[in-house]
DNA sequence: CTTTGCATTAACCAAATGGTTAAACTGAAT
DNA sequence: ATTCAGTTTAACCATTTGGTTAATGCAAAG
């Protein structure tokens, strides 16, 4: 009986919440205990420590940045076109995750084995090599400039996630509240996309 | 007598290194002891607390950030050659504290009015609203294209700040070591100078 | 030499925290 | 109705952690 949702979804639902926003030393289990409406015990009977229950949220955090990007990256379609794409994509994708970037490059930082642990139960991280050469050589065809394949990969994704780990910061700096910043974010795909584009086109 | 340095600075700066590696809640007092080598009780004796500590070193991490950008962006130059000096002068700044933004950004999301606190006490944050409307002149006089000033900057600071931030993600995906990486971030200086004025050069 | 004021340390403390346990509850199968 | 398995809870435990205290060290002033 009790809730109706499963407790092992709820448990995960919560930790997801209290994790991705204090973070793994932040997080205590009692307010993941609390958040899911349960007792304590529930989450080790459950899941056997704060780690393991950390590494399943995680790991399926880190999971959904990647195949946001493996499903545009490898599709098949003009550059130009897919760049778009990547761009809408994946800052849609974190409008519905605002706070998961920042939460997976801080962990990521502190335990780096994290990303080793993930290529080695999903390999199905996205195929970067083939993207970056497919750049080499639209270079070559003079479909766009010459450019360091890597460090336009690296603009793209910058512009795409760094506003999201820095929403607080531009919020201060600039003054500008929840609605204004949905909106400079919506403006976003479009801005971005344009100026990529600009940049590396001939 | 003990060591030639100040106590005081001592334990600055075993804070900072504690602090922005594994953040404020990750951070023992013992080890910031440790690192500083000397006693547990010393860190009360000279700071009240865990938050009186971390708020000097995060007040001084954040200065750090935005000082380096006040530095360029109020002066009296071609828009063109500023946005060039920006770029190579942010990224050498953050060459030297790479694990600073990161560190920033993500305290910053936990506690937004720790910005606050900084603008009360040290008013003498960037001038961005000069730089904005620098851009916007600067597209209606046809020297740039018209462009949204805000997303301008952002895409600019993004570029800068994001690879720092996913140093390890970056290294774990492409595979490159250090040596590598300060190569790349190297080459980024110039790269994402050319980038951002071919975008907006009419 | 003694005093004085700051610096330093070891020992200690209370609260918080991750984790455990044994008992109680629940609903289905016998 | 009883049994039985999985679920849930309250109470408890050991360790960690931020913080305190009382005693000691020590160099300069008297």
């Amino acid at each position: 009986m009790s809730q109706e949702r499963n407790t092992e979804e709820q448990i995960i639902a919560a930790a997801k919440k209290i994790f991705s926003t204090k973070g793994l030393a932040g997080a205590r289990m009692q307010d993941i205990a609390d958040e899911a409406g349960i007792n304590k015990a529930m989450l080790h009977y459950y899941y056997r420590s704060k780690e393991k229950l950390f590494e399943i949220v995680f790991t399926e955090a880190l999971d959904k940045l990647l195949d946001r990007l493996s499903n545009v990256i490898n599709a098949n379609m003009p550059l130009q076109d897919k760049i778009r794409a990547i761009i809408k994509n994946y800052i849609e994708g974190l409008i519905e995750n605002p706070q998961l970037p920042l939460f997976v490059l801080n962990e990521l930082q502190q335990q780096p084995e994290l990303l080793v642990k993930q290529f080695k139960t999903k390999p199905n991280f996205p195929n970067i090599q083939q993207f970056l050469m497919e750049i080499a050589v639209a270079g070559e065809k003079g479909i766009i400039k010459k450019v360091s394949p890597l460090q336009l990969m690296l603009n793209i994704l910058s512009m795409c996630v760094f506003p999201f780990a820095a929403k607080p910061l531009l919020k201060g700096v600039t003054g500008i509240d929840e609605v204004q910043f949905k909106l400079l974010i919506e403006e976003r795909k479009q801005f971005v996309a344009d100026f990529v584009l600009a940049a590396i086109t001939p």
